[in-house]
RNA sequence: GCUGGCAUGGCGCAACUGGUAGCGCACCCGACUUGUAAUCGGGCGGUUGCGGGUUCGAGUCCCGCUGCCAGCUCCA
């Protein structure tokens, strides 16, 4: 028979395997047979078109993963024979499997589970392939109540079971030992690795958490163990290197160390608070905003935390979005003696969105189509009753700062207006130090939506274009959208390769119906705006948090809490350094002199410790000549520039938000 | 919200199966100070997150609450 090989024609003899066929190929792991990813000891059909899948692509890791997975499962119902088996699905950078079990996995459960895996791995049991009908799959799992449930019920959407049963046959998976003995079997639709030992020692247990059945939380917890797995020790150890970088990374870290922020419990969770040096960061990230934005021609405005209800009934938000706000506070109720109420009360709520209160102000007189497009900006606080057990760090707060802006604009303006806000948004990232962009653009649920075919399709084709026309990769997000309007959102990767969902940029067509916003045009007809939402931070806590951790805690000169620490090697050159700071201070630098009584050792230490950019040093070589030394955090060194020089490099560095 | 884990001076940690809280850093005082990541000595600081309970005795055990961590679910 002829098999196309790797894209060459080949005779074969029929019953030819795929392990016939590489062999010699070790790396090679599954193969891709007329595009769908098969063992590699299944016989290939005549004129089949073969390709070698190795560990090192993306198909071939998903394999491996997997397989691990069903090394894990073995390994849980070798040391606890009750465990019934959920699902065990790979996933980015290893695969989780779930289990019921009576006491949930301990620290100490995985490493004993780790050591019968890895039993497993050395026995080098082969994955064997037997195609079985539903009533033998049935009878074969009957005490497996998860699996019977998958066989026999609709899959749909069901997390992770798209590995259990594929369209096709249903197959289940022997692992067997050399002997011939088989030691474990699962249901599953494949495919796997040859070999148990192809796995080595680039896999680890991670953690186990509870989770849902099928992911619902109306379904019964099982607890799911996580590992990673790799080709080689090599790329597990790079692996957790990585993670390890993160940890050190973590702004909730850093925020301790650098003395930024705390959430003190007396507050409450997720909520914030600033100290100084974290003060320092929020206002010039903040300060460069509002001038950018100035010169963007948008106008500032200011609305109050609280509100009275009828606000959120007018917007919608209490119909749709009750149990993200925080509960009411029921004002000026009053009673009399016998508990009776002689004054009908008032509901108050903490804003969790600004746009009804920038539609108050549109809407406070009337309004000319001179006047537009009108560009309301405001850094509102607002407030969501976010649940326990999602609040983390800056990143998810239950009270945050918004960069708002609403622009109301005729249909007209709304082309031009959106490339205009798309491209001031990138270029303020940038400015901030990100660098890294796709974007994402979420287009209409036809299900559930409000406004007109007509300007869904010329406000998505708007967002197309004007995304296109940026250069950057636009990944469609079809049915994403909010059923007000489009949107188009820019993701950013932060300088280990992280992903981040920044700035959105959102049309709105219900907004401006349900406050009946309108505006005279020039033929004095009244006319409903456009209304475009945009936030370039999203929250500035967040965005905070994510310049933290992309910076390390290393933030450019502009941005760093303490700009320039001047160091004296001895006593006898505190007034020299104290007069250059004079200097710097006077051109607004933020400059400190160490004079305490530590040693130089010492203070070089603690400097460094602070993550302060630039380190001046002076002892009497400098002083002879009327230099500095420049100390930098990566430790290099730039020794005796003359004063005025070093003065004029900082503050350029301030001035052009140099990363140094 | 759910499941599991955790909570000890400002920070990081210690205290065997219940026996009366200790270390490093930071901070304060003193001495010492001339070139690149920890000078030496002394001192201050904790009713062990909060509230109950068991016990002769609780940081250690039990219950409730608050907060934190991981995952799930959610994220206008």
């Amino acid at each position: 028979m002829t098999v196309t090989i790797d894209g060459v024609e080949r005779e074969l003899e029929p019953g030819t395997t795929g392990t016939d066929l590489f062999a010699d190929r070790r790396d090679v792991v599954v193969m891709r047979v007329d595009g769908a990813l098969w063992d590699l000891a299944r016989e290939l059909p005549a004129a089949a078109a073969v390709e070698a899948v190795t560990v090192s692509e993306p198909d071939g890791l998903m394999v491996l993963r997997h397989s691990t997975a069903h090394v894990l499962a073995q390994a849980v119902q070798q040391v606890n024979p009750d465990a019934k088996l959920g699902v065990g699905p790979p996933i980015e950078n290893g695969f989780y499997y779930d289990f019921d079990v009576a006491q949930p996995f301990t620290p100490e459960d995985l490493k004993a589970l780790e050591k019968a895996m890895q039993r497993i791995v050395k026995e080098g049991q082969s994955f064997v392939r037997r195609e079985v009908t539903r009533e033998q799959a049935l009878a074969e799992l009957a005490h497996e109540p998860f699996k019977c449930e998958l066989l026999t019920h609709d899959t749909e959407g069901a997390e992770g079971a798209s590995v259990e049963i594929g369209e096709g046959d249903i197959t289940i998976y022997d692992n067997v030992r050399r002997g011939g003995e088989v030691a474990w079997k699962d249901l599953c639709r494949g495919p796997h690795v040859p070999s148990t030992r192809v796995l080595q020692n680039g896999w680890s247990l991670m953690r186990s958490a509870a989770a849902y059945w099928k992911g619902s939380e109306k379904n019964p917890q099982l607890q799911r163990v996580y590992g990673t797995a790799w080709p080689s020790k090599e790329e597990l150890t790079a692996y957790k290197e990585r993670l390890a970088e993160a940890e050190r990374r973590d702004h909730r870290r850093l925020g301790v160390e650098m003395d930024l922020f705390s959430f003190p419990d007396e507050i409450g969770s997720g909520l914030a608070v600033f100290h100084p040096k974290g003060g320092v960061v929020r206002m010039e990230m903040e300060a460069y905003s509002r001038r950018r934005h100035v010169e963007e021609g948008y106008e500032f405005v200011y609305t109050p935390h609280a509100t009275k209800a009828q606000l959120f009934q007018t917007s919608g938000h209490l119909d749709w979005y009750a149990d993200g706000m925080y509960p009411p506070m029921h004002m000026d109720e009053e009673r009399d003696v016998a508990g009776n109420v002689t004054k009908q009360g008032q509901d108050y709520y903490l804003k969790p969105m600004n746009c009804p209160m920038h539609n108050l102000i549109f809407r406070s007189r009337g309004r000319s189509y001179r006047e537009l497009p009108l560009r309301l900006f405001e850094f509102g606080t607002v407030y969501r009753n976010e649940k326990s057990g999602v609040v983390h760090g800056l990143t998810r707060a239950r009270g945050f700062t918004q960069d708002d802006a609403h622009i109301y604009c005729t249909r007209e303006q709304m082309k031009d207006e959106l490339t205009t806000t798309l491209n001031f948004v990138l270029g303020l990232l940038k400015d901030y130090g990100l660098e890294d962009f796709y974007l994402e653009l979420s287009t209409r649920n036809p299900e559930k939506s409000v406004g007109s075919d007509e300007i869904w399709e010329e406000a998505t084709a708007t967002l197309r274009e004007v995304g296109l026309e940026s250069g950057l990769e636009l990944v469609p997000d079809p049915g994403g959208a909010a059923f007000y309007g489009p949107k188009i959102s820019v993701q950013a990767r932060d300088a280990i390769g992280r992903t981040w969902q920044m700035s959105t940029i959102q049309l709105d067509f219900n907004l401006p119906e349900r406050f009946e916003l309108e505006y005279t045009a020039p033929d004095n007809s009244r006319q409903r705006p456009v209304m475009i939402h945009r936030a370039l931070f999203g929250s500035i806590e967040r965005f905070f948090a994510i310049l933290t951790e992309h910076y390390a805690g290393q933030f450019p000169v502009w941005l760093a809490p303490v700009q320039v620490r001047a160091i004296p090697v001895a006593e006898a050159f505190d007034g020299y350094l104290q007069d250059i700071a004079a200097r710097l201070r006077a051109k607004g630098v933020r400059v400190e002199v160490d004079t305490s009584d530590e040693r130089f050792p010492k203070k070089i230490r603690t400097a460094s410790k602070e993550k302060i950019p630039f380190v001046l040093i002076a002892g009497g070589d400098d002083a002879d000549a009327g230099a500095v030394s420049f100390r930098f955090r990566d430790g290099s060194q730039d020794n005796q520039v003359p004063v005025d020089e070093a003065i004029d490099r900082i503050v350029a560095a301030i001035e052009t938000r140099a990363q140094v």
